[in-house]
RNA sequence: GCGCUCUUAGCUCAGCUGGACAGAGCAAUAGCCUUCUAAGCUACAGGUCAUAGGUUCGAAUCCUAUAGAGCGUGCCA
C-alpha cells in the first residue's frame, strides 16, 4: 500500500456512498498525511456545510490505514495515517511490490528524427526528453519502442549529395558546383574525402547521385548515432521514409473514404509562395479540424509532399499495432501539428496520439545567444555541449525543466555552475547513503540475526555474487544490498526506530508511484527531478540532525534501531536510483 | 494579420486534476565540521505570480482582453 493505492482505495470507497467526481487528494502536506477536497464537493451537492457533510460520510471512513480524520477550519478533510500503512508501504518497496504491472499496450515514442544532413547541434538538446519519457512509460509497465524517423526521401538529401559531390570535384581539382542551397561544415569535406579515397575517379556528374546520397546519409547517420550516444540515447528502431511511402495508397484510401481527400486548388495564403498557384492538386481537408486551410498532399510536379509521406509513416506505425503514438517535435513544427493530428487520428480507431513540442533551449555566451545553422556548419554540436558538463548532468539539467519553458543556458556559467547545482545535490545524497551503508556493513551490527541477511559493501565488485533477479537495480551501483530481498513482508521493523524526519522521508518514498502515474498522464518528465530533489532535501536534513544529535543518526548505539533504519535508507537509495535510471543517469557512489 | 508557447524573488526555474500562509537553486547576510562525506544543514532576507476584468466556496493555475518575449505561418522537411 502506498499513496497511489490508498487514494484509489479511498476514492472508490467514497464514490460508493457519495457519487461525487473530481475527488482530489493531496498527499503528505504540512497539514496531514493526506488531504481531500471531498467536503467542498459534497457540501455543494448537498447544499449543506462541509461540517454537516462530514457527519454523513464519517462512519464510512473508518479504516485500518487511517489513524484519525479531522476537518480543517476551511473545510479540508485531513487524514493521519496509521502505522499499518507505513509498515506495509515500506515493505512493499523493499519487496518490489511497488512496481507497476506489465500491461501489453504498445507505445511508440518517436523523438529526435532530425534530418540526416548533419551532426546534431545543441538545438537538439531536448532530445533527452523523448528518451526519458520512454523510460518512464517502460517503468509504468508499457511496451515501449524508441523510434527515429529518417527523412531520406526529401529534397534535402539531394542537396546533401550535391554538397558532397561539389567537394569531391574540388579534390579532383575540378571546378566546384554552383549550388543554390548547400551544406557546409567539416563533415561535408570529410565525406567527400572518404569517397575520394576509395574511388578517386569513378564518380562524375552522370553517375554520382545515388551513391553520394546513400553514402553521405549513412555516414551522417553514424555521426548522429554517436551524438545520441554521447547524451545516453539509443533508439530501438530506425525507420526510413523511403520504406514507408509505399503505404500512401492504402492510407489515402482510408482518408478518401471519409471524404477528407479531394482534388482542388489551394487558397491564396499557401499558394503565394507556391510555384504555380492555379494548379489542381491533391488536398487534405485539414480545415475541417481547425487548421486554417486545407493542405497539399501533392506538388505541382506530381511528387508527394512531406505531409503525404508522413501520413504513410504514421499509418505504418498503426499497422505495427501501436496503440499509443507519441511524437516529440521542435517548437518550429507546431504549425504542422493540427493537420498531422487530424490525418493520423482518422487513419485508425482507438489511436491515442500525443504530440509534444519542445521550446528551444537557448545557449548564451557573454550574454548573447549562440546561433546555430546546419547549412553553415557552425553550430555548437550537441556532443560538445554535453561534453562540457558531462552526460549525466546534461541530462539532469535538460530534464529538470518543463518542455514549455523557453530555457536559457549560459555556456560561460554552466561549468562553474556544475559544481553547485541540483544535480550534485541529488548525487550527494545518494553518495552519502552509500557511505552510511558502507559503514554499516563494516560494523558489528551487521550480523545475520536481525531479520535480514548481512549486508556487505563491495567497492570493487560491479557484479556481486548472489544476485537475485528482481533486485538487480540495487546491485547496479556496487553495493551488495541484494540480500535485502530476503527481508520478508512481515519483517518486523519498528516504526519507533525512526525519527519524525525519517517518517517524513518514508512518506515521500510512498509517493513515488503517484509521481510516475502523474507523469504518465501529463508526460511531464521534470516531475521526476522535482521528486528526487524532495527526497534529497529530506535526506540531507536528516543527516544534519544526526550531526546535532547522535541518536538521530542512521547508525546508532542500538542494534535494532540501526537495522531498521538501514532498511529505510537502503530503500531510499533504491528509489533514488530508480528515478535516476529513468532519467538515464547513473547514481553515484562517491563524489 | 493569424496560430502555438512563455511572462512567478536580482538571475535560472518549480508550483501535482483549481485548494490551506506562493517554493527551490544560484547570488546576498548570520550561524553549524574531535562524531555516518560541509558539493551539506539551520536561520534571516527577497515576489503587485506581466496588466485589467470574469467564472468559483476558493485562481499563479480556468475564460476574455491588453502588453511584452520566442517560434511558426511553403506545392521545404
Amino acid at each position: 500500500m502506498d499513496f497511489l493505492q490508498l487514494e484509489t482505495y479511498l476514492t472508490e470507497k467514497l464514490q460508493k456512498i457519495t457519487d461525487v467526481e473530481n475527488i482530489f487528494f493531496s498527499a503528505n502536506n504540512e497539514h496531514a498525511d493526506l488531504s481531500t477536497n471531498i467536503l467542498f464537493l459534497l457540501s455543494k451537492k448537498m447544499k449543506k456545510s462541509p461540517k454537516e457533510a462530514f457527519e454523513v460520510i464519517r462512519s464510512n471512513l473508518q479504516d485500518d490505514y487511517i489513524n484519525n480524520i479531522e476537518i480543517a477550519k476551511n473545510g479540508f478533510l485531513n487524514f493521519h495515517l496509521s502505522n499499518k500503512f507505513l509498515h506495509e508501504g515500506l515493505n512493499s518497496i523493499i519487496n518490489d511490490k511497488n512496481v507497476f504491472e506489465q500491461n501489453n499496450e504498445k507505445v511508440n515514442v518517436e523523438f529526435v528524427s532530425a534530418n540526416p544532413t548533419g551532426p546534431l547541434h545543441y538545438g537538439n538538446a531536448r532530445s533527452v526528453y523523448g528518451d526519458a519519457l520512454a523510460n518512464v512509460l517502460k517503468f509504468a509497465g508499457y511496451d515501449v519502442t524508441k523510434e527515429y524517423y529518417v527523412n531520406d526521401a526529401g529534397n534535402q538529401i539531394n542537396v546533401l549529395a550535391d554538397s558532397v559531390f561539389s567537394e569531391y570535384l574540388k579534390l579532383q581539382n575540378l571546378p566546384e558546383l554552383e549550388l543554390e542551397e548547400q551544406y557546409k561544415g567539416e563533415y561535408i569535406s570529410e565525406i567527400a574525402q572518404k569517397i575520394y579515397e576509395s574511388d578517386p575517379n569513378k564518380w562524375n556528374a552522370d553517375n554520382y547521385a545515388e551513391h553520394f546520397k546513400s553514402f553521405s546519409m549513412n555516414y551522417i547517420i553514424d555521426i548522429i548515432k554517436e551524438d545520441l550516444r554521447s547524451v545516453g540515447i539509443e533508439h530501438d528502431v530506425w525507420v526510413h521514409e523511403t520504406s514507408t511511402i509505399r503505404h500512401i495508397p492504402a492510407a489515402f484510401e482510408i482518408l478518401k473514404s471519409k471524404g477528407l481527400i479531394y482534388e482542388g486548388k489551394l487558397g491564396e495564403i499557401q499558394s503565394k509562395k507556391g510555384m504555380e498557384s492555379n494548379q489542381t492538386l491533391t488536398l487534405f481537408r485539414s480545415s475541417q479540424f481547425g487548421d486554417s486551410e486545407d493542405r497539399a498532399l501533392t506538388k505541382a510536379n506530381g511528387e508527394h509532399t512531406y505531409f503525404a509521406n508522413d501520413i504513410a509513416y504514421f499509418y505504418d506505425k498503426i499497422l505495427r499495432k501501436f496503440k499509443w503514438l507519441i511524437i516529440v517535435l521542435g517548437a518550429d513544427h507546431d504549425g504542422y501539428l493540427k493537420r498531422l493530428h487530424s490525418a493520423v487520428t482518422n487513419l485508425g480507431s482507438d489511436i491515442k496520439l500525443d504530440m509534444k513540442t519542445c521550446q528551444i533551449v537557448l545557449f548564451q555566451k557573454n550574454g548573447e545567444n549562440i546561433k546555430f545553422s546546419k547549412r553553415l556548419g557552425d553550430a555548437l554540436g550537441l556532443r560538445e555541449a554535453a561534453a562540457n558538463i558531462g552526460k549525466d548532468m546534461f541530462r539532469f539539467l535538460m530534464l529538470s525543466k518543463s518542455l514549455d519553458t523557453h530555457y536559457t543556458v549560459d555556456a560561460d556559467k554552466i561549468v562553474k555552475l556544475s559544481m553547485e547545482n541540483p544535480f550534485y545535490y541529488v548525487q550527494y545524497a545518494h553518495a552519502r547513503i552509500s557511505s552510511i551503508i558502507k559503514s554499516y556493513s563494516l560494523s558489528d551490527y551487521n550480523t545475520p540475526n536481525h531479520g535480514m541477511d548481512d549486508v556487505s559493501y563491495n567497492a570493487e565488485a560491479n557484479k556481486p555474487n548472489n544476485i537475485k533477479e528482481h533486485n538487480t537495480k540495487l546491485t547496479e551501483h556496487n553495493i551488495e544490498l541484494t540480500k535485502l530481498h530476503n527481508v520478508k513482508l512481515d519483517y518486523n521493523f519498528d516504526l519507533q526506530s525512526f525519527t519524525p524526519s525519517m517518517i517524513d522521508l518514508l512518506k515521500i518514498l510512498l509517493e513515488w508511484r503517484k509521481c510516475i502515474k502523474s507523469i504518465v498522464r501529463t508526460l511531464e518528465i521534470h516531475k521526476t527531478t522535482n521528486y528526487v530533489m524532495n527526497i534529497a532535501e529530506k535526506f540531507h536534513s536528516i543527516w544534519n540532525e544526526g550531526k546535532i544529535n547522535a541518536e538521530d543518526r542512521w547508525i546508532t548505539k542500538d542494534a535494532k534501531v540501526t537495522n531498521d533504519r538501514i532498511v529505510l535508507i537502503a530503500t531510499t537509495s533504491k528509489i533514488i536510483s530508480q528515478a535516476l535510471n529513468i532519467l538515464g543517469i547513473e547514481a553515484y557512489q562517491e563524489l
